[in-house]
DNA sequence: ATGAAAGCGCTAACAC
DNA sequence: GTGTTAGCGCTTTCAT
């Protein structure tokens, strides 16, 4: 089990010439004569010879490693992006070291030592602390203190931290889809889940305010309500939505996963989707496919998302990244969801 | 940006101490003064002094990190095993690096290279090639090269490996599902998707036929249908059902996937679940919650899964896994799917 | 074009 | 208990 493996040393000396030789074949990067070099290359066929990335790595102060930060990957959202960040990452050598914070705050500090401490040559984070209106300080500082040495790519805000930043511009979506939702006549419209103090939930919420004001619309507080961003969360928040004396003629859910949640509550009370209420999801996760009926929503065009994080990301750990905010289009995808 | 990084000789020479002595605070594995040890530990908190990890790899042979193989992590069996995978390896001081192959065999290799190359302590693989019936010798050969350096878990077989498999014992809970169905009054069952040349799927057939076989009851061979183990693919089959001039009572899916697109296609046949037709799924992901109405699902248990993966890695990373097969029990949950 | 040698930053065997 | 030293296995100057 445990033999010694074979290394540059091994090899050089069986071709009869230096380690140096040797890497530089491995690299690629300075001329060898081509007779040794094919001696080599034999030999590394011969032995099946794999350089040890450890010491190439350690050498070369890169590992060709990203680390992505993500609350759970079972959210279709998260596990979308990370396909496309690993697909596009490939391009360019990299592989994907993936952590999962599973809600959990505190764990963003582990893992963000972790990655460090495996020395990835840079760091994408996506959800949690990244979305909050105000982020832990102490958090902040860590990651301050980690981008001094490693390029940290967030899809989001992370206020005050100094990071590369790649955010969802929500206005246009929210405004097409508001623009669509009026226009098929819906004037009664409820905000279901997510809360004030996470960031895309608030900019979708002022962008829908100021929608209704511009419009001359009345804009009915009531109808926005807190909730998780999971199914449970809809599931709850229709369930208070009912409640009240009055129902609207849409719900906008904070995302597909909730718009699953109040679906089923929906279906619960015997209500008909579109025919008696329309329903919208935002993320335009694969679920929106999976739903019935089809769900209209607010796409992120994760794969556009993903170039663009990969793209800063090979640049910022080249060192050549000046723009250190970047924008992302969001757009409707209208389904079979509203009447 | 790029100041040299600070070191256990910085932390030693202030210190005034020797390397070694900083780096046994480091490890704890080893007697040191407490005022040595606590001069250290001041100056390591002072500068917030990160070791590098690829340094301690390369001197210790061990990095810390688990490699996953996997087809899809899109597709919730795979993401909630890699969850809990996750989280159990976290236990142990284990990060995860995941590797899609987005249903490409030929990436397999790619990635298998890729992470014998980053040394990683151990790889899972799940799916591909470690369902397949008859697997690229090839790449059989690649697995038994890499195997000797670093220990390999399967989910699966992964025919002619030297690997450790954990299988899912595929009958117990076929054999709950059938009897369950019996004792409803089902007797013209159909089973949709997967191909003979997967294992998991042979099995099942397998199971099925002796099922009918040993209950005197009559196999419908027209009844299975090949196909694809995903939404379209689970759609597909059930219009080629269809089209036969005859109707099961009851469709088991060869995954809770491949059940969506079923159930897309029976509602669009305008019949109705349970009462004109049952579906069963396979897997038991969490799609079968968020599905109209909920499904019944043959469960993998993915934490106990999970934990016997994660133990098995641990104890071959050690060296003390005798055991190289091990089985993992399915069982049926029951929801409303059925009638 | 090629070899010698230093360096990447840790750990561990050895000696005291 | 603690320091010295030799690895771990590459890459990369610096000579030649």
């Amino acid at each position: 089990m445990n033999h010694r493996s074979i290394t540059v040393y091994d090899i050089a000396k069986e071709a009869g010439v230096s380690p140096a030789t040797v890497s530089r074949v491995l690299t690629g990067n300075a001329n060898v004569s081509e007779e040794k070099k094919q001696s080599v290359l034999e030999l590394i066929a011969k032995y099946d010879f794999e350089p040890n990335g450890l010491a190439r790595s350690l050498s070369k102060s890169e590992t060709k490693t990203i680390g992505m930060i993500i609350p759970d990957i079972r959210n279709p959202f998260y596990s979308t992006l990370f396909v496309e960040c690993e697909l596009e990452a490939a391009k360019y050598g990299y592989n994907m070291m993936l952590c999962n914070t599973i809600h959990e705050l505190s764990a963003e500090s582990i893992h963000l030592r972790n990655l460090m401490e495996k020395r990835v040559d840079a760091i994408i984070q996506v959800g949690g602390s990244v979305d909050e209106v105000s982020p832990d300080l102490e958090y902040i500082k860590l990651v301050n203190k980690t981008s001094k040495r490693i390029p940290i790519v967030t899809a989001g805000e992370l206020t005050g931290a100094n990071v590369y930043r790649i955010v969802p511009e929500p206005n246009h979506g929210m405004w097409e889809l508001l623009t669509y939702l009026t226009n098929l006549g819906h004037k009664d419209i409820a905000f279901l889940g997510g809360r004030d103090s996470v960031i895309p939930t608030m900019r979708k919420r002022a962008a829908l305010k100021k929608y209704f004001l511009e419009n001359g619309l009345s804009y009915q507080r009531e109808f926005v309500i807190d909730g998780d961003y999971t199914i449970e969360g809809g599931y709850e928040t229709a369930n208070k939505l009912f409640s009240l004396d009055k129902l609207p003629s849409v719900i906008i859910a904070i995302n597909d996963i909730a718009a699953v949640g109040i679906i089923k509550a929906i279906n619960e009370k015997g209500l008909n989707i579109p025919e008696d209420i329309s329903v919208v999801g935002c993320d335009n996760t694969y679920f929106t496919e999976i739903i019935t009926p089809r769900l209209t929503s607010i796409s992120y065009n994760l794969d556009v998302y993903a170039r663009e994080i990969i793209e800063t990301v090979k640049n910022a750990i080249g060192g050549n990244e000046e723009n250190p905010l970047k924008y992302i289009a969001t757009c409707l995808v209208v389904r079979n969801s509203c009447k």
